[in-house]
DNA sequence: CCGCATCCATCAGGATACTG
DNA sequence: CAGTATCCTGATGGATGCGG
């Protein structure tokens, strides 16, 4: 899929490389299971299972990919405590807590339309089965 | 997974209905296909293959499932001209023009952040390996 | 041009188990 | 408690072809 996305910008000139880097962490981002974690940090310091806890739903394991894919680009902030048991907080950094402003926007929205989707949807399915 | 949903805010009271279809709508839309879509189409209107060249490596079939999935919950509009060729235009409803004002947002903050989290993947890369 | 159906490869992601 | 590894399935999504 990289490899399509530059083939298919390879014609448009200079922009190429960022575009694609674009993409990439765009496409990275734009996860329910990213954006659910995102939304649940807010302001908090959570542990890895309190987080687990908090995403409802979410697997072990997906819980930390995706912890360690936001942490590789530089969104949370994972400090690891030697003790026994150990102890891993998690906590937004500075641009995380941008990206969470328009998570929190997506939310609203959400629940804003909850009803009107709602009823859209049974109109939709209504018209044809 | 909407089981799962169920069952784990099933002890949690009466906003279990409306919380677990927040959360199906909100996984549904919150998809990289889906935000590009809805990005790309702005406030214009487009035909299927516009928007196809637009999305820029998406499938047919991705575009048409998930236009018909944008279509179903009333965040686009589709007009069919039964002419022949046959031509398909969508645009976004009020509620695909809300969204997309926060869709906006992740879109200026991955331009904005692009080189920082370039920068983090490879500090976060080369200490490991 | 657009949509739908089919076939098929892939990979996301769940379950499980073992380490420090 | 947190992380890593392995296995395994089922959904995702690409390619292709026909129909309207």
């Amino acid at each position: 899929m990289v490899t399509e996305q530059l083939r298919h910008t390879a014609d448009d000139g200079d922009v190429t490389r960022a575009d694609s880097l674009a993409r990439e962490i765009f496409s990275g981002v734009a996860t329910k299971w990213a954006l659910l974690i995102i939304n649940v940090l807010a302001d908090d310091t959570l542990r890895f299972t309190e987080l687990r806890a908090a995403v409802d739903g979410i697997s072990h394991k997906m819980l930390t990919q995706t912890l360690r894919g936001l942490e590789r680009d530089g969104l949370v902030h994972r400090t690891v405590y030697p003790t026994v048991p150990p102890r891993v907080d998690y906590y937004l950094t500075e641009p995380g807590q941008e990206l969470r402003a328009t998570v929190n926007g997506m939310c609203a929205w959400t629940r804003k339309h909850l009803r009107a989707i709602e009823a859209a949807r049974r109109r939709f399915d209504g018209q044809a089965p």
